[in-house]
DNA sequence: TAGATTGTTAATCGATTAACAATC
DNA sequence: TAGATTGTTAATCGATTAACAATC
């Protein structure tokens, strides 16, 4: 294992790594090669073994990578299965959406409350999860502990939310708002719209 | 304007420079220059010039770019403001939020049917929208000249939907089930969980 | 053992950045 | 005009791909 950085290409390929490896394994798959994975994901051999290389050597000469090993370094590699500590900022669409969505509560993104500034929904619970005030935010964010914080307010609104919690002691953001924010934690921004653009940019010249 | 392939790096930094564009206009930013975009978008002024070059002159020695023009010449590129007839498949979670987001619509999107199996909801609306059967909708993409199809169920039925809509005719899919779907058409796959898990993956290597 | 496949170094390719003449 | 900034060619950098000795 070299100590070298690891690009930011590769880190967008862990995913997608983690999830073709969690369906091999699902689908009865013992063991797989660098050639066999790349097949199937499209991409080229030496870059799977590059990509691999840079956390660990995970495979046997003359066997390929043993499945179930190969994915649970992954998820290590990933930080999965963690208890990570969640809120959601904005009951909207799509806060609602991300509220429900038990996918991330099985992959340890635990949501322990959405914040809104809707008085006829706080103190209500949405999926099972207690509506708040959005001015107790900061508050409940250092009162338990939370890592991760869920931005998903229209854009006006969006880097003020970030900014308070940073200044609260969050851990990281990822952030729904259609604005790029920058803060000095780290933060995923997710431009649901830019892939829609690409599609349609696509569409128009084939 | 050169007969160059436009690279997949430059076709997503497409709709980052149309949101810019948007904000700057917003803002009442009359002129930019590519030094100017660089900056705030965290790129390089001679990036920013190679990438818009891609498609055209838009820059004028010693002023720079009116944002007005290459904005509109951005929606053009992108073939935004067009009207892109939509159905989304799956009323679940994330169709719902899909349904009910207007910033599609503003853009040329328009839902125009909503599929689900769950005999409860079928012939109700959401957000406006009628609920039908995923069984009419091979036809009612052929009647209706349906453009895009939003696929929002599960991952094991996503498959088997894109094969079906690509039959009836669609010209592009996005996807939101965690399965990368190919088919012989444009199709975005959004993996949301992807992200989630890169944020993870920062949290842990700082 | 022979065949398969890794880990890793070297070669290639493409994308980003720098430089600068053209020109508004 | 002088200053600013483009469009474009050339240089650099980094990522992908190829090659192959090591070894299971």
């Amino acid at each position: 294992m070299k100590e070298r950085k690891i690009s930011e290409a590769v880190i967008r390929r862990l995913p997608q790594y983690y999830r073709q490896l969690e369906e091999l394994k699902e689908t009865g798959n013992e063991r797989i090669s660098s050639s066999g994975l790349a097949s199937i994901m499209g991409l080229n051999a030496s870059q799977v073994r590059q990509d691999l290389n840079c956390f660990g050597g995970f495979g046997q000469q003359g066997y390929g990578y043993h499945v179930d090993t190969l994915f649970n370094e992954m998820a290590g590699i990933l930080g999965i299965n963690r208890l990570y500590k969640s809120i959601i900022v904005g009951a909207g669409n799509i806060g609602r959406a991300l509220t429900g969505y038990e996918g991330f509560v099985q992959k340890g993104f635990k949501m322990e409350a959405i914040f809104d500034v809707d008085e006829s929904i706080i103190g209500t619970k949405l999926g099972g999860v207690d509506v708040l005030h959005v001015d107790d935010m900061a508050s409940f964010i250092k009162d338990n502990g939370i890592d991760i914080g869920i931005i998903a307010v229209g854009r006006e609104k969006a880097r003020e939310i970030a900014n308070t919690m940073v200044e609260s002691g969050i851990r990281g953001i990822w952030n729904f708002a259609p604005v790029s924010i920058s803060v000095p934690i780290p933060i995923e921004n997710v431009q649901l719209s830019d892939s829609l653009f690409v599609l349609s940019f696509r569409l128009q010249n084939r």
